[in-house]
DNA sequence: CTTAATTGTTACTTATAATCCGTTGACTTC
DNA sequence: GAAGTCAACGGATTATAAGTAACAATTAAG
């Protein structure tokens, strides 16, 4: 399994669980929505600053954001 | 704690526990010793298909790779 | 001391991550 | 069927990560 497919759909998963659209999970963080929605699909070979932007936009560890990944 | 900083350490670590240099280290996983000495000095934005290799380098899951970081 | 191995740092090119503009289609609600 | 929400996609531009080379600094061993 591809690492960023399978993180996109980590992602997706998680911001699923807070209810938030793509566009209004990417706004609480500061990302353009358009890249979000391409690093869910797994696109983007995104960086550790954009994954630990998620993370605290989830209110969970880098470590739990990784978890089945 | 900047996470680039606290990433890069605990690579470091990890490295160290194997006994492996940062030269024999970089070989195995076929990355440039220079870049990986930068990223454990906390200077690089790592991308997510570089941190993944350095998990497969240390026969770890990233999520442990995250732990404590 | 000398030598060798390991790590640190700077500087640079090129590859691509990230942003920003928009459009489209699916679905829902009024 | 008009209006709104959401997600997938494209193209163009800007910012920056990836990768490499050269050399300095550090540590270890004889």
């Amino acid at each position: 399994m591809d690492i960023k497919k399978s993180f996109g759909e980590r992602v997706r998963t998680l911001r699923n669980e807070t209810g938030l659209s793509q566009e209004k999970f990417a706004l609480k963080i500061g990302m353009d929505r358009t890249y979000l929605a391409s690093v869910e699909s797994g696109k983007r070979n995104i960086s550790i600053e954009n994954i630990y932007k998620i993370a605290q936009g989830l209110e969970i560890k880098i470590e739990e954001l990784f978890e089945g990944v």
